[in-house]
DNA sequence: CCCTTATCTTGACACTGTCAAGTTAAGGGG
DNA sequence: CCCCTTAACTTGACAGTGTCAAGATAAGGG
C-alpha cells in the first residue's frame, strides 16, 4: 500500500535531502548526483537488501528521472562497480581506525585489523556480503582497483612482521585473510547463528591464537 | 539475436530433455518437475550466473509455462532454497568422496575434506556463491536444514580428533572452518586471481599446516 | 458418469534494465 | 546579444521479471 506512493518521493528528496545545497532539482555540474546516487544505493542495500538494489530505487532516493543513473554508470554493473568501490574505502577506514587505536606490537595490530575487518561487516552487513559477493565489476573503473588495493595493503603491512626471512610474504598473508574472512562471512551468512557475533565478537582472538606464523617444512 | 528463439526451447526439451521418460509433456503426479527445475536452476546458474537465475527462466529450460514454478515453490525465495538445499547435498557428497578416499589418520582426513570443500567450490562456482551469498531462504523447507546440517556434521566429525578433552568442540570446528572457506571463498570471488587455484590447489594444505589446535591459554 | 483434486496454463499487473530520442541550461565565440 | 556546443539529464518505449487470479485438464475414486 505504501509503494503506490513511491512516486511522490522525489518531492520529499527535494526539500529532506542529506545534500546541503538546499534545492539540488537543476542540473549539476559537478559530479555530486553520481556521488549521491552511490550513497542512495549503500543506504538501499541496508534498508532492504540486494534484492532491493537497482537502478530506478537509486534515482528516486536521489530524486532524479528512472534513467539518469545511466548517464553516470553506464549500466548495473557500473553502479555495483562504484558502490563496491565506496565500499572498500569505508572497509579500509574501518581496519585503519581501529589499528591507529590499538597497542604498536605485531600481535595488537594484527588483531586490530581483524576487529576492523569484523565491525566493518557488522556495520554493513548487506554492503561486505554485496562487495564479496562475487558479482563482475567494471573493469574500466580504475577507482575500484584503487581502493581496494588499499584494503589489501593493510592487510599486507600488518601482517608483515610475521613473514620470516626468505619466504613468500603471500602465504601468511593468505592465512590470516582467510581465517578472519572465512569467520566474517560465515557470520554474516548465518543470521540464524548471531552466537558469535554482537556479543563482543569472543571467538576471533581464540581463533588467531591457533595461528602458528613458524615456517615449518 | 538467438534470445528471440527461446519460446521454441519447449518443443526441443520434450525430445532432449534428460528426463528419460520419453514424453514429458502431459502432467505428472509425481513430483519430478519439481526436481526437474531444481536441476534446471543449476545449470542456469553455471550457464549464465545469478544474474540469469529466473523462475521464468527454470520454467523455460524444464519445458513448462512460466507460471508453473510458483506451484511447487511458492515463490523465488522457494526456489533458491530449493536449488540451495540441492547444492548442500552435492556438497556434502564431494567431501564425503575426498574423505573415504583418504588415509585413515586425522590429519589426513582433514585434509582431505578440505579438498572436498575446495573441489565443490571449482565445480559449481555460481553454485556455491549463491549456497553463501547470504540469500534469505524459506524457514518451511526442511529438507535445506538437513542436508546443511549434514554438510556441518561432516566437519564436525573430521575435528573430533583434534578437540582436547574438557574444551567446546565449536571453537576448533570453527577454526578449520573458517580457514578452508574463507580460502575458497576468496578464490571464488577473486577471479582475476586464479593463481592458487586450478594449479592442483597448492596453498591449502600449506596454510592448514599453520594450524595449532593445542588450547594454549 | 461425475466429482474432486493435483498439476499445471493463461493472462494480467507492476517493476526492472536498457536504449533512443528529446530537453534544458551553462559557457564560449562571434 | 545571439547562437552553438555540450554536459546532464528527462521522456518514452520495449522486453524481461515475480506474483497473483482465474481457468483448464486429466487421473482416480465413488
Amino acid at each position: 500500500m505504501f509503494d503506490t506512493v513511491k512516486l511522490d518521493c522525489r518531492l520529499f528528496v527535494m526539500t529532506d535531502s542529506k545534500t546541503s545545497s538546499g534545492a539540488t532539482s537543476p542540473r549539476r555540474r559537478d559530479g555530486s548526483l553520481r556521488k549521491d546516487l552511490v550513497e542512495a544505493g549503500i543506504s538501499i542495500l541496508r534498508d532492504k537488501g540486494i534484492e532491493g538494489l537497482s537502478l530506478r530505487e537509486c534515482a528516486a532516493r536521489a530524486g532524479v528521472s528512472h534513467a539518469a543513473p545511466a548517464y553516470h554508470f553506464k549500466n548495473l554493473t557500473g553502479l555495483y562497480t562504484a558502490i563496491s568501490a565506496r565500499g572498500f574505502e569505508l572497509f579500509s577506514e574501518s581496519m585503519d581506525a581501529k589499528r591507529q587505536e590499538a597497542g604498536q606490537g605485531p600481535r595488537d595490530q594484527l588483531l586490530a585489523i581483524c576487529e576492523g575487518y569484523l565491525d566493518f561487516a557488522v556495520g554493513h552487513r548487506e554492503l561486505f556480503l554485496f562487495m564479496f559477493s562475487g558479482q563482475d565489476m567494471d573493469p574500466q573503473n580504475q577507482d575500484f582497483d584503487t581502493v581496494s588495493s588499499r584494503a589489501y595493503q593493510i592487510l599486507s603491512e600488518t601482517c608483515a612482521p610475521f613473514v620470516e626471512a626468505g619466504t613468500d610474504p603471500e602465504e601468511i598473508e593468505l592465512l590470516v585473510w582467510s581465517l578472519v574472512h572465512g569467520y566474517t562471512h560465515l557470520a554474516m551468512v548465518n543470521k540464524k547463528r548471531p552466537k558469535h557475533i554482537g556479543t563482543a565478537l569472543p571467538l576471533l582472538p581464540d581463533l588467531l591464537r591457533h595461528l602458528d606464523f613458524r615456517n615449518r617444512t
